[in-house]
DNA sequence: TGAATGACTTCGG
DNA sequence: CCCGAAGCCATTC
């Protein structure tokens, strides 16, 4: 449960880096963390930090640059507003020119 | 302890 | 790209 556990301490940071205009999926921050087969986690981790505050949640989304998680989100069109706000197009739930605006922790780390 | 859940991903059709 | 099924693993009940 402390931050120290390092998963959710990562996950946390990588969100932060996640430049402005940008987006990823939770697989690739998984895969950048070693936990590639936890992608799921990455979305636990999060719910978690959207609590924690300071934590661009919005910019993640998953492989298809759909907003799967929008619906955590406080009310139903707050994750595209905020895309939206940061210059990235959303259509019907997904970011547009997604492999464009596409952040790789991986290539950009 | 065990079963169910989920902000995912990959594979086959 | 859409659909169904299986894998994945921390968290919850």
């Amino acid at each position: 449960m402390s931050s120290s556990d390092g998963f959710f301490y990562k996950v946390h940071e990588l969100a932060k880096l996640i430049p402005y205009g940008r987006v990823t999926s939770y697989g690739a921050i998984a895969r950048y963390l070693g936990a590639s087969g936890s992608a799921r986690m990455v979305g636990w981790a999060m719910n978690a930090s959207d609590k924690n505050g300071d934590i661009p949640a919005h910019r993640v989304v998953n492989r298809l640059g759909l907003l799967s998680g929008k619906h955590h989100f406080e009310g139903t069109n707050l994750m595209q507003q905020l895309l939206e706000s940061e210059g990235v197009e959303v259509i019907d739930y997904k970011v547009q020119n997604f492999e464009k605006l596409f952040w790789d922790p991986m290539k950009e780390l």
